[in-house]
DNA sequence: TACCAGATTTTGACAAATCAAAATATCAGA
DNA sequence: TCTGATATTTTGATTTGTCAAAATCTGGTA
């Protein structure tokens, strides 16, 4: 019996829920519910099947986490996800802010063989189009520990190595002012008070966003001196 | 209301029954039923609904047929699914032997846009890799009247424009003696008792196959002078 | 320690899609 | 016209996923 769309996307939705919350905490059920769009009590239905089925465990009133079996079909759904953004951007021509919900239906359709296809045809790529990492086939991510625009250095020049938003709206946002993967960016100034920050971009840009904004922007100290 | 996955595949199977059985026929729940493998009575509930709906017209003991409204619904279904199997074959590289099961996922996720991506990186094309026309944006299909190998002229060499079987064995029985679109082929002989055609094929070689084969094989003479 | 606000669970209902099996209709042949 | 074989519909259940709203729990605060 292979999961259908409702499990993928429960599964799914623990399994990002638990890696912003730290590894040994339990998800609570309402901000379960509220990531999947439904009240809270089909989601505390929903765990209890899903803990039926050694997907999870579930302890009342304290939240959920997954299994290792959990874990691992999660990552695969996450896996499939995430190559299927960088295929309809890589191949397909779609711009990196529309690709997510796309994805979303398409992660329960592709076949094992196609999703090969689709990371062999695009060289095993280790991250998606804003910069989340691909889970591997056997279910391992590694995430790396990167700064945000509200923690790393002043003054110093900081590659964007991802963007943790799927709203097209705020991808849009972050394309306007070229903080999307890749691009450098330094920190001018940050404003506590005002809940700012000033950053100075490509092309001697200037431009105040607010901390928001800034702690979703994941940047990585420029390499001294880069390999020639 | 978009329709279900279910919706989608009752109402092409429908479609599909009433191009093979005539635009005036109606579809007998039975066959109905058993192209998409439940039981009648669940195809009849189904129907209901879908009458319900205004997407088809049901006389209880007749049979069912698509209204307007229904044929369109199920004509861009279709087009979902060749485009992608196309696209499979085309961009993806996977078998055309293989493509109908993958399609037959994909064609419910695929958004409009990408769909229409797809059909432009395609160059617009008119058929699937198994000859299937691909019917418009609009809903419209125009479908060829084509000869088949039991009925084709004897001695005459025709080009294969369709295979009309989705099996994957028959596909493979058929690629491996060059009954592909495109590929070029002669009726040697037909033999009504031993319900044998035998076939003159590309490099001169010979096969013999069964009628019922032979009837999946749309053909179309060669054109006398080709374009230079 | 008692109470309250907020989160969570429970209960009862519902829609979609399905099956098994009983009831019924249809149609061809005697 | 009657009869049976076959197709179809009905009936009653089941599974999955959902909501609304009532009941209950929990963690702090007074
Ligand atoms: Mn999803
Ligand atoms: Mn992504
Ligand atoms: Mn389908
Ligand atoms: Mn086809």
């Amino acid at each position: 019996m292979l999961p259908s769309h409702t499990v993928e996307n429960y599964l799914k939705a623990v399994f990002q829920a638990q890696t912003v919350l730290g590894p040994d905490e339990l998800v609570p059920m309402g901000q379960l519910a509220a990531a999947l769009g439904v009240v809270p009590g089909t989601a505390t239905a929903m765990v209890k099947a899903l803990a039926q089925s050694g997907l999870v465990r579930y302890e009342a009133y304290a939240g959920v986490r997954l299994t290792s079996a959990g874990e691992k079909l999660a990552a695969l759904v996450l896996r499939r996800h995430r190559l299927i953004e960088l295929f309809l951007v890589k191949v397909m021509g779609m711009s990196w802010t529309d690709v997510h919900d796309e994805a979303e239906h398409l992660e329960h359709a592709v076949s094992d063989r196609l999703i090969d296809r689709i990371d062999e045809m695009l060289g095993r790529p280790a991250v998606d189009p804003h910069g989340d990492p691909i889970p591997a086939p056997e279910g391992t991510v590694t995430v790396p520990a990167y700064d945000t625009l509200l923690t790393c250095p002043l003054h110093s020049p900081m590659v964007v190595k991802r963007v943790s938003d799927q709203e097209t709206d705020f991808l849009r946002f972050a394309e306007r002012h070229d903080l999307t993967p890749g691009q450098t960016v330094q920190v001018e100034e940050r404003d506590t008070a005002a809940d700012s920050v000033r950053l100075r971009g490509t092309g001697e840009r200037e431009v105040t966003i607010g901390a928001r904004a800034a702690s979703k922007v994941l940047v990585e100290a420029v390499p001294r001196r880069p390999q020639s």
